[in-house]
DNA sequence: CACCGATCTGAACGGCGTCAAGATGATCTT
DNA sequence: AAGATCATCTTGACGCCGTTCAGATCGGTG
């Protein structure tokens, strides 16, 4: 698994075969399969170390947050830098997801997983009278922008936008900042 | 490239293979490389037939939305469920544009790209006192969520919530209820 | 007719995921 | 100490993949 993530940091997604990870352990081309029952599943393995990491980013975030009001954002904005610091671990993180459908089990009921925070954080902002599937609906929502940015905020389409704004992260403060539930209140 | 569309709707992604494209064909395995450079090439020719259906889906929205506040809503719900409809054909779409790191060339010029729609669009309800940049902001927000909810509406884990919301569609329009940009008055 | 360009074929190369059969070596049992 | 057990690894093979290249085929042009 080592070498599977030494791989991924250095040529990228599509040279993670597993007769590399072989090569790269030093060991025979199926000698992984040992230890996993198929690529699929050395893959989900490194993907949820991928998670694992990615929560405790955003609990990061969390934690710097100077109050409630900018929690969102700072917690969006830390979500789309790391799938922009380990862009091919991401993308292994999502193709897993893809592949069977549904993020990583467990994530939606286990306490400090990256989803329940954002969910528990939306329950805060929100105050107890909003109903239960609506914090459903805003914790997707945002998820699915924050993914989406996360995805895209590489196109080089973009490029004269963030330089004009003046960089990545103001690139990227600015698209949240037009996505409702990021900001307590919304410019016009 | 109709061999090709053949097995995207048939048989999904992971069987789009060169060899496939050729036999669905009915011709050998290095023909293809007389009319594409590699396959790249040919799956970017794939896309790009893809693009301009989902550009057709929503100006088809555009044309049926009662006024302008639901504009918006009316394109993102057509945008998703295109994803929905043919989701092996909007995998490759966007596989390429993550290989190319940009969308289609030129979608953010060509008059009638589905890009520029959302942008007029955006022009039309903001008014003349808004800034080039924060409709383009506005743009690739929009263009962010949407995209991040076409590639996880299918996830299983959104199975619940969408039956208690009466089914597929509601929630769609749920979750894009929520971000701001979607609706002109959004639910508090 | 001879020529040419477009189109296709057949065979080959290396890389891939995967599997079955067997080797090696540490640990546990008696 | 001797033998059994188990995890780990290797070797070698299979079929599929993308790609290349040397040649076959064939319709149209001079």
């Amino acid at each position: 698994m080592d070498a599977a993530r030494r791989i991924l940091e250095n040529e990228g997604p599509s040279a993670l075969s597993l007769r590399a990870v072989a090569r790269e352990a030093g060991v025979s081309p199926a000698a992984p399969y040992h230890h996993f029952k198929d690529k699929g599943e050395l893959l989900d393995a490194v993907a949820h170390v991928g998670w694992d990491m990615l929560g405790e980013s955003m609990t990061g975030a969390r934690a710097r947050a100077a109050n409630l009001g900018a929690l969102m954002t700072e917690i969006g904005v830390s979500y789309v830098q790391f799938s922009q610091q380990h862009p091919a671990l991401y993308r292994v993180m999502y193709d897993c997801s893809r592949d069977k459908d549904m993020l990583p089990e467990g994530m939606q009921d286990n306490e400090d997983s990256a989803y329940c925070m954002v969910r528990d954080t939306f329950r805060k902002v929100a105050g107890p009278e909003v109903k239960d599937d609506d914090i459903e609906l805003a914790t997707i929502a945002a998820w699915c922008a924050a993914h989406g940015l996360a995805e895209m905020s590489s196109f080089k389409q973009f490029d004269p936008l963030k330089s004009a704004l003046g960089g990545e992260e103001a690139f990227l403060r600015g698209v949240l900042g037009h996505l409702g539930m990021f900001q307590a209140s919304r410019p016009a």
